[in-house]
DNA sequence: GTCTATACACTGATAGAC
DNA sequence: GTCTATCAGTGTATAGAC
């Protein structure tokens, strides 16, 4: 009675014409919507039917391809912070110190251009008291900072810049960088446009490099050696 | 047999020993929890539950004093602004820049410093788009900033700062004062403390001021006249 | 794989007891 | 003036139809 038992191969069952392009696009739209959503009413002030609507889907789909709401979030917060140490790259003591802050402020503005949701949705995370960042924020971020801050410090030491403290320096970056996604409302209303532009970000971008340079007595790059 | 008919004095009941000081704590209980949740969590976010709680009052009881939670948000939001309105002293284009723009980053700190709560609620409202602030934004601070800006490019003229874009530099000045309360866990986790203290705020005052004067070429304020 | 139906806690707000 | 009881609506999440 019981028919030749079939080899047990687990049978990934192929729905329709599925190859999972369906799958990988939804995902990607949901992941989309909700960082929007996230981004502008923080966790609890976002809801899953909201997502859903703003991806286009059912609202069981959204918990569907992502299981719960609180799983959606880290996943996103997660994707970010990618983003983020994406641009980390290591910088030692020989090098320039204009190079170095110059490339600083440009990477750091770009990922918020690129980003603007990702960006406002961090910032409204640590603006709740950072409850699902706390670990990365005073572990692994702390000592990426730390080691920054070192050479700096050494920096200072040679005379290629002020004895500024180091870490005040690297929160005027972020703050001065982060503005113009976070506060993005704000910049537009007080300013009359409608967006803002590559141009501007262009603008601000050198803008922010003269002040901060300069401030803090970073000789330019363009300075000949010898 | 009607006693004479005492003159209709609409009497405004004496409820027990009520001289409209419980109402006035309570108000003021309610407003401070109210400021916090907010900014923790949003407009939406944030439940009136939640605000009774940290109250330590009924969830009827706040929406019996305030009316309802929009009318609440609003009116923090219109405290807050007031503060900041309260800090926005007229400047003319012959004061001492270097006494103004010191002026400038102090008080603005000293605002976050104050009221660090507000200060997030505001970041909070702008993060989400500035639902229930765009009025402002494009009116009354739009306009504010427009003089500042007219002043700071007459100073350049003069030669007594570098000609940077003004608007830019108040936006500086904005995000990197404004950062210290918005970004608070980031900074205590990145730096490891438990609280910021006024030995940090004035040295962190002292740090902006000496990086954005320099930075913009405008003299230091001791430098003496003639 | 996808979506409808549903479970049940919680939302803002109000009516009415005290 | 203050608080309990309750409303209709929405929240996340899941079970089960297709």
């Amino acid at each position: 009675m019981p028919q030749t038992p079939s080899p047990e191969k687990p049978r990934t069952r192929i729905a329709s014409v599925s190859n999972g392009a369906t799958r990988e696009r939804n995902e990607r739209e949901i992941l989309t919507a909700a960082e929007r959503v996230f981004a502008a009413h923080g966790y609890r002030g976002a809801s899953v039917q909201a997502i859903a609507e703003a991806a286009g889907l059912p609202k069981s789909n959204v918990l569907y391809y992502m299981g719960s709401k609180r799983g959606l979030y880290v996943r996103l917060l997660e994707r970010m912070m990618a983003r983020w140490n994406a641009l980390l790259d290591d910088i030692s003591v020989d090098d320039d110190p204009a190079e170095v802050l110059e490339a600083f402020i440009r990477s750091k503005m770009e990922l918020s251009r690129r980003h603007p949701e990702g960006s406002r949705l961090f910032a409204a995370e640590i603006l709740g008291g950072a409850p699902f960042l706390q670990d990365y924020l005073s572990g692994e971020l702390r000592t990426w900072v730390e080691e920054r801050a070192r050479i700096f410090e050494q920096w200072a030491e040679r005379g290629l810049m002020d004895p500024v403290d180091p870490v005040w320096l690297i929160f005027l970056i972020w703050s001065a960088t982060q503005h113009y996604a976070d506060f993005e409302a704000q910049v537009l209303g007080i300013t009359g446009r409608d967006e803002i532009t590559d141009a501007d970000v262009e603008r601000i971008t050198a803008f922010l490099t003269q002040v901060i340079l300069k401030g803090c007595g970073v000789r330019p790059p363009a300075a000949a050696p010898d």
